[in-house]
DNA sequence: AGAGGTACCTGGCAGC
DNA sequence: TGCTGCCAGGTACCTC
């Protein structure tokens, strides 16, 4: 579920719930997820208050006055932020209780997810520091793409998924994207023009922006968890949807494989 | 530097 | 009903 939308709807519906609010202690149920957990945090982090919740690509960051707390939501983490009595269920791993009685809940099956503790600024993380340019920013243009695709051997869908070049931009929506656009998943990066580079940042900021927006009022009451993912299925015009005629042109949709992630598509809208 | 593959983990579902 | 195999929203890291 977590694309950069379910990141961003996360980030929002947790800080407004959790700002300014202090940490009593901290839970932690399992520690093994992507990297272990690190277990200083339950000595650090009572006692502090939140400051803010920000993100950067699809990092959430819990800024307190001591550090910060650098979550990854992976393939299947969710944050919910619930009465501390509500009792823990199967991959509930990580609890951080407040001392209003409220708790940050995270929650993942397949523990893909991460945190991290930095003192610094989180923009020096490891992490972090390689990351490319926000997909909603100014700073994404076609212009950039262009300049940064030149030479580029790479299949079009692998280079916009590389966190390197713009952050956020998931499976789902470089497939819908690129769709939109009428550029062919494989296209080589560095074969294409600054004008269809124009229209794909227009495409991916659309398509983004109608997602954060599902999503803000579906997963809105994060204080009742169970948020159903799903809000932003009717909006999808071929994810998912190999077989079924193409929106445009009626012909069959293609599914084929770039970098072990499936992606659908019109060999004949897609070009 | 860039391209390609592997690894981490569990659950849901189709097919038998 | 139960088993098997395949698929899933991510991304760091390794090798060539």
């Amino acid at each position: 579920m977590p694309e950069l939308p379910e990141v961003e709807t996360t980030c929002r519906g947790i800080e407004k719930l959790t700002r300014g609010k202090t940490v009593d202690h901290v839970v932690i149920r399992q520690k093994q997820l992507r990297w272990e957990v690190p277990s200083a945090i339950k000595r650090i982090l009572p006692g502090q208050s939140i400051q803010q919740i920000t993100r950067r690509g699809k990092y959430i960051i819990v800024h307190t006055k001591a550090g910060h707390l650098i979550i990854h939501l992976g393939m299947s983490g969710r944050l919910w932020v619930i009465d501390s009595s509500t009792p823990y269920q199967k991959h509930d791993h990580i609890d951080i209780q407040f001392n209003d009685g409220s708790c940050l809940r995270y929650h993942d099956p397949r523990r893909f997810g991460s945190m991290h503790w930095i003192e610094d600024e989180p923009s020096t993380h490891k992490l972090l520091k390689t990351l490319g340019v926000e997909p909603l920013s100014k700073q994404f243009t076609g212009e950039y793409l262009f300049t940064k695709s030149r030479k580029r051997q790479v299949a079009i869908k692998q280079f916009i998924m590389d966190s390197k070049i713009v952050v956020g931009v998931g499976n789902i929506y470089a497939t819908e994207a690129l769709f939109l656009s009428g550029i062919h998943p494989t296209k080589a990066a560095g074969k294409i023009s600054k004008a269809k580079y124009e229209l794909l940042i227009e495409k991916i900021k659309q398509v983004l922006k109608k997602a954060i927006n599902a999503g803000g009022t579906t997963l809105k009451d994060f204080s009742v968890g169970k948020g159903k993912p799903g809000y932003f299925k009717q909006e999808l015009q071929v994810y998912g949807k190999q077989g079924e005629p193409c929106p445009k042109c009626k012909r069959v949709l293609k599914k084929l494989v770039i970098g072990q992630r499936s992606t659908i598509y019109c060999s004949s809208c897609q070009r």
